[in-house]
DNA sequence: GTCTATACAGGGATAGAC
DNA sequence: GTCTATCCCTGTATAGAC
């Protein structure tokens, strides 16, 4: 209920604002992504964009928070053999769209600070994936190395590392790397190495 | 020659910029660290630290060369047995000095604009970094599960990707966590395990 | 609810006086 | 070498039109 009517409208435009958001940045880099910019590319003032979202900083995390439904990482990572392929895959598929790695970095700089919008959704964000890793890439039929939550740890911050990398200098091949580290720190006992 | 004279005072308040603007950052952010509020800490007007260096980005820039000058991290890699150590007392450091971690993370992001100053910047200090790395942590009296090159990389990833975990939750062992890390997959020889 | 118009404070950067 | 003055652009708050 409530969501024709007076709101349908509302709606899409929000959506709208958000593809546009991602496609200035894509086009012109995070720094040069302004409001301005942003709203002549939908066509309407600034102060609209305000009108949905409260601040350019929240307009920023409701991009990222858009992405992980769209993508709904987790559903890749439930077994242990889909789990390696999924996560590899979403890495392969950041390759494709780097103005969202872009802000995605750049925001996770930023939330450093406690007051910033997306400080919470980074620190809940964080920890969901982490637990989905740690409970897909543990191996039980080795000793492990690693106990699980600092292999979920590394694995996250190799991947965010990597990004890093791969932003100054787009030739280095992210999922080749990932592959390496998660199939020496926790090899598929499928694989057998 | 020409290092006195006219130059002396020029060279002394470059200096004194350079740790004003380390001094604010520490204090109130990255974010929050104007040119304006710099100058104030120097007791000049935002003109004049643009008359050293050419642009704020240039200015904060010069705040990550003088640090890897004064750090000095090199010295610490050169045999096998310091390097781990060495490379753990940085990471250990850098605890100590949240402003320059938050610096060093934020431009690493910016710099990914080939326009951007530090873009060669970090495209350089990554490279030494990781040869300096390779060097370092090859262990051949096991068969090598990855080449140095990608374990370079992989290094190098988990420790920048670490410290975007720990500026979000300091809570983070960043030290215990890259300990493990190279434990695993750079063993030393001397230690056996 | 959706949006424009307007105004404002703050930022970095530039030109030219001293 | 440093300052003042100025400029333009940024994000944002408010008022009110539709």
């Amino acid at each position: 209920m409530a969501v024709r009517g007076s709101y349908a409208k509302g709606v899409a435009r929000r959506e709208e604002i958000l593809e546009s958001a991602l496609d200035v940045i894509g086009r012109k880099g995070y720094q040069n992504a302004s409001l301005k910019e942003i709203a002549e590319v939908v066509g309407v003032t600034p102060a609209a964009l305000l009108h949905y979202f409260g601040s350019k900083e929240e307009l920023f995390t409701a991009v990222l928070r858009k992405r992980d439904e769209h993508d709904g990482l987790d559903p890749a990572f439930l077994d242990a053999e889909g789990a390696r392929d999924g996560f590899l895959e979403v890495i392969r598929h950041n390759t494709q769209v780097p103005g969202l790695v872009a802000l995605f970095s750049r925001l996770a700089v930023d939330a450093a600070d406690p007051a910033h919008p997306a400080h919470d959704y980074f620190l809940e964000r964080s920890e969901r994936l982490r637990s989905s890793i740690a409970e897909s890439f543990t191996n039980d039929d080795q000793r492990p190395a690693l106990d699980p939550d600092t292999l979920a740890r590394i694995i996250q911050a190799a991947s965010d590392g990597l990004q890093l990398q791969w932003m100054i200098d787009p030739t280095v091949d992210m999922p080749g790397i990932m592959a390496a580290l998660i199939d020496t720190l926790a090899p598929s006992p499928a694989r057998g190495d």
